[in-house]
DNA sequence: TGTCTGTTTCGACGGACGTCGAGTCAGGCG
DNA sequence: CGCCTGACTCGACGTCCGTCGAAACAGACA
């Protein structure tokens, strides 16, 4: 389970979208964290994994927090997953999921503009 | 072509996602605004917009810059205007966006994550 | 007024997405 | 081993999204 295809962000591109325009090549793999967080199921999920308390939460604590079932949860964390913003570990019965802090802080960083004058 | 329906963005709300759990009606404002981002000709477009020397770029710079239609790129526009990203005026027979600092800022803001201890 | 250019709207098509129910896999426990 | 529970996979359904061509709209200019 542990999170196979976290893609590769290049951390040295792009330390804000209005410095430079973003490449191609980077906006592709940016876009796509961006629109892992595009759902306000997935902002929640996300939400709620990046708060948590020990620094995870396992997934029966995620599922009974909305109105749906429990496969629907199970495919928007897959999503979180390979945008590279979650990894997930098992742990006997239970799965725990965590975020990454390191593409979290890239996406903040993107979005940053240098305040008022 | 003022931007009519620019969405309510509660600032107080949120200041990162790391802190608490986003609620639900914030989180359907916010989620639609990253999903404006989650596509890379969007994300591109508003790269150009935002790194604009002027503060202002105008569509007909932007249209050559894709291998897109002028419609798609349009299309493309308009959601990041209803999504609050973008701004735009028509000045005679140019349309120029400029970049809306405010809520990028409050989207970088939900994104930052405290550095590793 | 007529025409030309830049931009947007409209309608359509194909593919991707969110959701579900049913089934499957993994691990714990009697 | 057999059964139970938690989580995931699979297949299906309806809807939304990205793209295009054609048409409409807005200004500039002759």
């Amino acid at each position: 389970m542990s999170n196979q295809a976290a893609p590769a962000v290049d951390a040295s591109c792009c330390p804000s979208l209005t410095e430079r325009r973003v490449p191609a090549e980077a906006a592709a793999v940016l876009a796509s964290a961006f629109k892992a967080l595009g759902d306000p199921v997935r902002l929640q999920l996300m939400s709620m994994i990046a708060s948590a308390e020990s620094g995870e939460i396992c997934v029966c604590d995620l599922t009974p927090a909305f109105d749906l079932t429990g496969p629907t949860i199970s495919h928007h964390l897959r999503t979180l997953r390979e945008a590279g913003l979650v990894d997930a570990e098992r742990r006997g019965t239970w799965v725990y999921y965590r975020a990454r802090p390191a593409i979290l802080r890239q996406l903040a960083a993107l979005l940053t503009v240098a305040p008022a004058a």
